[in-house]
DNA sequence: ACACAGTGATTTGAATTCGAAACATGTACG
DNA sequence: CGTACATGTTTCGAATTCAAATCACTGTGT
C-alpha cells in the first residue's frame, strides 16, 4: 500500500455533506434517546436493546445470541447482563443443552419496564427523526440505510470472534417498536 | 400528556425499518472507521474530528469552539486535548483576548497526520457507505440527514422528562450542541 | 479413555466518556 | 472599589466499553 501518495480521489462535496450530516444526526439522536431512557426507566440504550431482543424472542437466549447486533464484545454483555440481573429485569440460568452456555430469561419486571418506556421511545423517535421528514423521505431513508446496513453486515462479524468466524444468519433481529 | 397509558401509536413498519437500519448502519460504520483510524494513525475518531476542525479552521480555536459538535462534555475535550498535546499534534496556549480561554493550535505533525490518514478514511467511507448507493441516493441522503440534524440542533432540550424533575440550577455553560 | 482444538462465558485492565464540582477570570452594577 | 454573577477550563469520580487472558465444557480423533 502506498500511503504516502494521496492517490485517492477526494469525496464530492455532496458526499461529504451526506457523510457528516449522517454521523452528526445519528449522534444527536442517540444522545437524546439515551437521555430519555435514563430519565424514564433508568436504563441505557444498550439495555433497552437487550430487553427488546428478549421481549421479541420466542424464549430465553444465550449470552452470545443476546450480544449479537448490540455490543461488539462479549464482555460488554456480561457487564450489562449483570446490571440487568441486579435490577431484577432478567435472570441468568444454566442451559440444559449445553452446560457452558447461560440462558437469559426476561422477568415480568423486565417486560413491564420495556412496555412502560416503549411509548415514550416511539414518541421521541417521531419527534426527533420523523417530524422533519415526509413519507417519501422516510421510505427513501429506509431503503438507503437498509442497503448500506446489509452491505456492511457482509463484511465484519459483530460480537467479535477473535478466534474464528461465526456463521450468523443475517437476521434483522430487534424491532422493539413493533406495536 | 398521559404518560401512564400507552396512547401512542406504534411506528409504521416503514418508519421502524428506517429507524433501526439507520442506527445499526451508523453503528457499524463508526466501528469500522474507528478500527481503521486506530490502525492507520493511532488516533480515535473523536481525535480525527478534532484535527479536522483545526485543519479547516482559519486559525486557533478555543476549547469550547473545538468541543462544539464533537463531544457532549467539556471535560471530555480536556482529556482528548491532553492526549493530542502529549502526542505532539496540537499545542495549548493562552488566549490574548480572554485570559480564561485556552487557544488550541494545530502543529505541523498534527496536520501531517491528518493528511496522512485522510485518504484511507475517504476510501473506507466510500467502500462502506457510498458503494451501494447511487448518486441520487447520496443526494437524497444528504438532504434528509441535513434536515434532521438541523431539526435536532434547534430542539428544546427539555421536551419529555415528566419524572425526576429538579429545579434547574444555573445552566452550566452554553449548549455544545446548538452551535 | 485421553489429548486437543473449538466454543460459551466471565474476569481483568486500560481507555474513554460524562456530570458535578472546583477554579480562574471577566463583567455588571451598587 | 467590591460584591455577585457569568463564562472558560480543568479536576475528579463513576459508568461503560473493548480486548486479552482465563475458566469451563463439548466434540472429535486416536
Amino acid at each position: 500500500m502506498n500511503a504516502d501518495t494521496g492517490d485517492v480521489q477526494p469525496l464530492d462535496p455532496e458526499q461529504m455533506e451526506a457523510y457528516f450530516a449522517l454521523l452528526e444526526a445519528v449522534s444527536l439522536l442517540q444522545h437524546q434517546v439515551e437521555q430519555h431512557l435514563r430519565a424514564e426507566g433508568d436504563i441505557s440504550y444498550v439495555q433497552f436493546q437487550l430487553l427488546a431482543r428478549l421481549v421479541h424472542a420466542p424464549g430465553p437466549l444465550t449470552m452470545t445470541q443476546l450480544a449479537d447486533g448490540v455490543v461488539y464484545s462479549r464482555s460488554g454483555l456480561t457487564y450489562q447482563a449483570g446490571l440487568l440481573e441486579k435490577a431484577g429485569l432478567i435472570t441468568r440460568g444454566p442451559c440444559p443443552d449445553d452446560d457452558r452456555a447461560t440462558l437469559v430469561t426476561l422477568t415480568q419486571a423486565g417486560s413491564d419496564l420495556f412496555h412502560r418506556v416503549l411509548p415514550g421511545h416511539v414518541q421521541l423517535s417521531r419527534t426527533l427523526l420523523f417530524d422533519p421528514l415526509a413519507d417519501q423521505d422516510v421510505h427513501h431513508l429506509g431503503d438507503i440505510m437498509t442497503r448500506v446496513r446489509d452491505h456492511m453486515r457482509t463484511l465484519p462479524p459483530r460480537s467479535a470472534a477473535p478466534r474464528k468466524r461465526r456463521t450468523t444468519p443475517p437476521r434483522s433481529g430487534s424491532d422493539p417498536i413493533a406495536g
